[in-house]
RNA sequence: GGCCCGGUAGCUCAGCUGGAUAGAGCACCAGCCUCCGAAGCUGGGGGUCGCGCGUUCGAAUCGCGCCCGGGUCACCA
C-alpha cells in the first residue's frame, strides 16, 4: 500500500526535478490527525531550499503530478507548511483484506534477510544459581529478536555461552562443600555479619571447628540444598572430596538443570549450549593467543600477558592471563567471538545486561582486529528490572537476599504476562515490573490479557457464526466493499501497517514495538466489537455480515502473529 | 572523575532516521447491561517533553553545556 504510493510521489518528483537532481529522501506518514488524510508528504518542505520556492508552491505542483483518480489516490491536498496530504481510495483498503487471508500466518513476514545466518546470544548466565529476572528480561528480549529475524527471512542461532572453567566454578564447588561439612558438624558457619558484609572477614575457627566457607562463596540457599541432596546420597563419604571435584561438577550440573527448567517454563529454546571449557580443549584459545600475538597485540608485563587494547583505540590494557597462569574470562571471550564468525555467521548480536556494557567494547575491538566485519557485530544492551509491589519499588540485590527469581514471578502472574511485561519497554531504560497490574485479573486492565481477550472475541463471533449457520469468508470469496465506516477503514489502515511494524522491530531490534502496535490494534478492535448496536458483525445484511466477519479473521490473524511473535499464547477463549 | 543509559501526565512508559493542536496504560472523576463475552464500552480533568544555549522554515526528537537518577571503570565472572 504504501509501497505503491511511494512509487507514485517518486514519479511525480523525478517529473519536477531536473535529470540530474536526487530525489529527496522524503518520508510517508499516517498521520496523528484524520483531517490530514491517510498519508502525509513532506517532500515539498525538504525541496524548498534546492528549488528555492516555497514549500506550498512546490506541494501545488506535486499534487498536479500525482495520478489523483487513477483508482489510487482519491484526493490530495496541500496543507499547513507545505505538506502533502493525501486520500486512498477506500477500494485500496478493501484490497487489503483477501491478501491477509491469504497470508494467514506469514502475514507480517518476510524475506529480508535473504537467509542470512544470524546468531542471537542470549541469557548466557553462568551457572551459579538460579534465574534472576535481569536474566529473565534478556532472556524474552533475546527470544522475541531471534523471532523477529526469523520471521524476517534470516536463518538463526540461538546460541547460550557459559563459563564453566576457572575460578569461579571452584568457588562454587567450595560453597557447596562448606555447607556439606558444616550439615555434618565437621565444619562451621562463619558469622552471620561477616557473610553480610564480605570484607569484613570471620575468624579461622568457631568452638574448634573450621571455618572453611570461602570469602567470596554463595550464599543462596539452593547451596545449601544441593549440600544436603548430596549428604542424603553420600552421607560421610565425600569429606575428603575436594570442592574443584565432585562438588563442583554435581553442582553446576544441578543447577543448569534448573536453569533449563526456568528457560522452558520461559519457552525460551536455545539451539547451542557453548561452554568455556570447550574452547580450551578445541585450542581454540590457545589459538586465538597466537593470532593475537602474530598481530602485536599481546606484551607481557608483571608476570601477566596483556592485550593491547589501548592500541586498538580501547581506554586502556588488559590482562588476558594471569601471573598465576590463568585466563581472565577476557581471552576465551574473544576466542569465543572469533570462532562465530569462523563458524559462518554473517551477523552476530550479543545480548547483555548494562553491567556487561563496558566490557563489549574489547572483546568486539579485538574481534574486529582478528578480521571479523566491524558491522556484523551487534549489541543489545538492556537495563536492570526493579520491583513495584504494593505500590512499592524493591530494588533487586543478588547480594542481599532480596531478589525475586523468573520461577517465583512466573509462579504469581504467568508466563503469557510475564513475557508480555519483560517485553512492552525498550531494553535501554529501567523496566519496573508492576507485580500489581501484572497480577491484575481484569482483563480490561492487565494490557497482556487485553490483547489476548481481543483475540478470543474473534473466535467468540465465529463460534457465534457458526451456531447461526454463517459460512466464514475466505482468501479466495471475500469482498470488502461493504466496509465504509470510519472506525473499520482505521481497523483495516492498522492492519495493513503490522508488516512495516515487524520490519522495524526486527531491524532495529527493538520487540517493544510489538507490543505497543497490538495493544493499539486490541484498543480499536474491542471497542468495535463492543459497540453492537452501530457496527453488529452478525447481522441480517449477508454481504455486510461477510465482509464484516472477514474484519474479524484480518485482526485474528494479525493479533495471532504478532503474539506469536513475543511468545505469547492466542486463546479462543479466555 | 572518565565512559554508557535514562529524565515526557499523579504512577509506569511509548514517541527520538526533526514535521502540522505531544500519546497510551494504570490511577482519578462522570456516564453506559448497546442481543457477537459489562472480565467490556463512552466521555473528562491532568504535561514548562529535567534546565539553558545553538542548528533549522520547523526541535520531545539533532549539537554543546549543566542538573538529577542508574550502571560501569579488576591479574571477579
Amino acid at each position: 500500500m504504501k509501497e505503491r504510493l511511494q512509487q507514485e510521489f517518486s514519479g511525480a518528483l523525478e517529473r519536477i526535478l531536473g535529470p540530474d537532481d536526487e530525489i529527496p529522501a522524503f518520508t510517508l506518514e499516517a498521520p496523528r490527525n484524520p483531517d490530514h488524510g491517510d498519508f502525509a508528504c513532506n517532500a515539498a518542505m525538504l525541496l524548498a531550499r534546492q528549488l528555492r520556492q516555497s514549500p506550498c508552491e512546490i506541494a501545488k505542483r506535486i499534487v498536479a503530478e500525482l495520478g489523483v483518480g487513477s483508482g489510487l489516490i482519491e484526493r490530495a491536498e496541500v496543507a499547513g507548511p507545505g505538506f502533502v496530504n493525501i486520500w486512498l481510495c477506500e477500494a485500496r483498503w478493501h484490497a487489503l483484506l483477501p491478501k491477509v487471508l491469504a497470508a494467514g500466518p506469514r502475514y507480517g513476514h518476510c524475506d529480508a534477510g535473504a537467509n542470512r545466518r544470524v546468531q542471537v546470544e542470549f541469557v548466557s548466565a553462568n551457572p551459579t544459581g538460579p534465574l534472576t529476572l535481569g536474566h529473565g528480561r534478556q532472556a524474552v528480549l533475546g527470544g522475541c529478536i531471534a523471532r523477529l529475524l526469523e520471521a524476517c527471512g534470516y536463518r538463526v542461532t540461538r546460541e547460550y555461552y557459559f563459563n564453566n572453567a576457572g575460578r569461579q566454578m571452584r568457588v562454587l564447588g567450595e560453597s557447596v562443600r562448606a555447607r556439606y561439612l558444616e550439615q555434618l558438624g565437621r565444619a562451621a558457619p562463619p558469622p552471620v555479619d561477616a557473610l553480610a558484609d564480605p570484607e569484613a572477614g570471620w575468624p579461622e575457627s568457631i568452638d574448634g571447628l573450621p571455618v572453611v566457607f570461602p570469602r567470596d562463596g554463595y550464599q543462596g540457599s539452593y547451596i545449601s540444598e544441593i549440600a544436603e541432596a548430596l549428604r542424603a546420597e553420600h552421607g560421610e563419604a565425600l569429606v575428603d572430596e575436594p570442592g574443584d571435584g565432585l562438588f563442583r561438577t554435581v553442582t553446576t550440573e544441578r543447577i543448569f538443570a534448573g536453569i533449563r527448567r526456568t528457560l522452558e517454563s520461559m519457552r525460551v529454546s536455545f539451539d547451542v549450549y557453548a561452554g568455556e571449557a570447550d574452547l580450551y580443549t578445541d585450542g581454540k584459545v590457545e589459538e586465538t593467543l597466537e593470532d593475537l600475538r602474530a598481530r602485536d597485540l599481546v606484551f607481557e608485563a608483571d608476570g601477566a600477558i596483556w592485550l593491547r587494547a589501548t592500541a586498538l583505540g580501547l581506554d586502556r590494557d588488559r590482562v588476558l592471563v594471569k601471573s598465576s597462569g590463568e585466563p581472565t574470562y577476557l581471552l576465551p571471550d574473544i576466542a569465543y567471538h572469533r570462532d562465530k564468525f569462523r563458524r559462518g555467521f554473517e551477523i552476530v548480536i550479543d545480548v547483555q545486561g548494562a553491567d556487561h556494557g563496558d566490557q563489549f567494547p574489547f572483546v568486539r575491538e579485538t574481534a574486529v582486529a582478528l578480521g571479523c566485519p566491524v558491522d556484523s557485530i551487534e549489541i543489545v544492551m538492556h537495563q536492570f528490572v526493579t520491583l513495584t509491589r504494593d505500590g512499592f519499588q524493591v530494588k533487586q540485590s543478588t547480594r542481599r537476599a532480596t531478589y525475586v527469581t523468573v520461577d517465583e514471578l512466573i509462579e504469581e502472574v504467568g508466563v503469557d504476562v510475564f513475557r508480555f511485561f519483560m517485553v512492552q519497554r525498550r531494553a535501554d531504560g529501567h523496566l519496573d515490573f508492576d507485580v500489581d497490574l501484572a497480577m491484575e485479573a481484569d482483563w480490561k486492565k492487565n494490557p497482556a490479557m487485553y490483547i489476548q481477550y481481543a483475540h478470543a472475541r474473534t473466535h467468540g463471533i465465529e463460534r457465534k457464526a457458526k451456531e447461526q449457520g454463517v459460512a466464514m469468508p475466505g482468501a479466495t470469496n471475500i469482498d470488502a466493499a461493504a466496509l465504509v465506516l470510519p472506525e473499520e477503514i482505521e481497523i483495516l489502515k492498522r492492519v495493513s501497517e503490522f508488516p512495516e511494524v515487524v520490519t522495524r522491530a526486527a531491524e532495529t531490534r527493538e520487540p517493544h514495538h510489538v507490543a505497543y502496535y497490538l495493544r493499539e490494534l486490541a484498543g480499536l478492535w474491542n471497542p468495535y466489537v463492543q459497540d453492537s448496536v452501530r457496527h453488529r458483525v452478525l447481522s441480517d445484511d449477508p454481504t455486510l455480515t461477510h465482509a464484516r466477519l472477514g474484519l474479524a479473521l484480518a485482526v485474528r490473524i494479525v493479533l495471532a502473529n504478532g503474539l506469536e511473535l513475543l511468545g505469547i499464547s492466542a486463546p479462543e477463549q479466555m
